[in-house]
DNA sequence: TTTATTGGCGAACGGCGTTCGTGTCAAGTA
DNA sequence: TACTTGACACGAACGCCGTTCGCCAATAAA
């Protein structure tokens, strides 16, 4: 059958060109998947996010998903390392190498938290997209020129970084809790410190005494505290091991 | 209305008695759920632990878990809670407190790594069981009596039990994904291992130096090894704020 | 123009946690 | 002994889930 033309060799007239950058062909990519799912965790929460919710956010079916993305963990990973890269780090200057690791543990510590339930792949993947490998090699390399033998800067960054992540976990669990009950995040905190004092002050003396006498210091310091206290303890112990 | 007599008052010949503790009712109960709960858990792993696969081990249906547990969450707990049940402690000697504080860690530790995927639990759920407060107590009176301060021994229980179970929970991460892939435990940690430092290996040097530099360091150490640094790091940190 | 390749996607499979309504038995009451 | 009651057992179903299969259309290659 005889056709007129071909488009794909005369050059189409500007006009018809104008208005044909509309894709028929669906626009599906890695990075777009990944970002809706970054999205929808963030508003939902890990218990929200599934994949029929992202092709559902992208107008299509879940199957159309895995032409790009392995499987659910594989998109949880891909999330994570995305987000680490929000993770902004201060040029290295080894002689403030403490003052800079916890610089770096509070803002990896925020940027986690801020993210519902991506702690929790920090946990479970082993550190190799880009991400976090720039993150290791900063903090591994302003041990290693602040004088840390390799051995304890490895190590070091290993701990560190478990000691975030858990703690962002665990924050992230208490999160999950506080929007499956609808609350605000305040009278959330606070139901959920009352119950913990209620339960501590109905316990029989005799059989835990120091617990009973000291309830008011065991509910006196909230998330922040917390997890900074921790972070110093290590830190404190590092420097003690410096040469 | 006379009545012969009343099985209460009458005690029961021998005979009958013997053979009468037959239980037509089902005979199910919250300890028998959890027991068995955690019998599969331990077998197939957290993924396996379904309140059908409850139900069927106990060869009925899903709905009549529900009469003695809330849901799975709770029944989780609950797990959780017999599992710290295997937790021995050691007679508090507050001059030992560094000893029996490390010594405690490392139990807890190797109770919570031998029963794979509790320790998820332990980062979720406040400690409220019966042998949570057990053991808060045992390690709270111990840095109590030790001379530390209520508000450092608070958060010194806190942060430990955290670390404790963020680390326990990555290892059990990776014993799922063991299981999952079918290899032994020597297999998996060799191609792990492998996986990362060829990783590493294929690094360019100039975008990350101090990685491509000391690659051997940074696989050097183990599970093990790497838990008890972290650990230790904390202690002497706190050995450091000891009056 | 024909062919090969690739991504999109509807449909389905086998699982899940949880709820509803009904059945059934043991203990309490008369 | 007869009847009521209340607690528990449980089949069936609801609405989710992750993932796979097989077909289709559109593009790229020949």
């Amino acid at each position: 059958m005889f056709v007129m033309g071909s488009s794909e060799n005369v050059p189409t007239p500007p006009w018809r060109k104008a208005r044909k950058p509309v894709q028929l062909r669906r626009q599906l990519s890695q990075d777009l998947i990944v970002e809706t799912g970054l999205r929808i965790l963030d508003a939902e929460g890990l218990d929200g996010l599934s994949m029929r919710r992202v092709a559902q956010e992208l107008d299509t079916g879940p199957a159309s998903l895995y032409a790009h993305v392995a499987n659910k963990e594989e998109l949880l990973e891909l999330i994570y390392d995305r987000v680490l890269g929000e993770i902004h780090l201060a040029d290295p200057d080894p002689a403030r190498w403490k003052e800079q690791l916890r610089e770096y543990a509070i803002e990896c510590h925020r940027v986690l938290g801020s993210h519902a339930d991506v702690a929790r792949a920090a946990l479970a993947s082993i550190p190799i997209g880009p991400n976090a490998l720039r993150i290791a090699e900063y903090v591994f390399g302003l041990l290693i020129d602040a004088g840390m033998s390799p051995r304890d800067a490895s190590l070091a960054v290993d701990r560190i970084a478990l000691y975030i992540s858990g703690d962002a976990f665990e924050g992230s669990l208490h999160f999950g809790r506080m929007r499956a009950t609808g609350l605000g995040l305040e009278e959330y905190f606070k139901s959920f410190v009352g119950h913990i004092e209620s339960h501590y002050r109905a316990l029989p003396p005799e059989q835990f005494p120091h617990i009973s006498e000291h309830v008011d210091d065991l509910i006196a310091e909230g998330g922040r505290a917390r997890f900074e206290y921790g972070l110093d303890l290590m830190i404190d112990g590092l420097a003690s091991r410096m040469p």
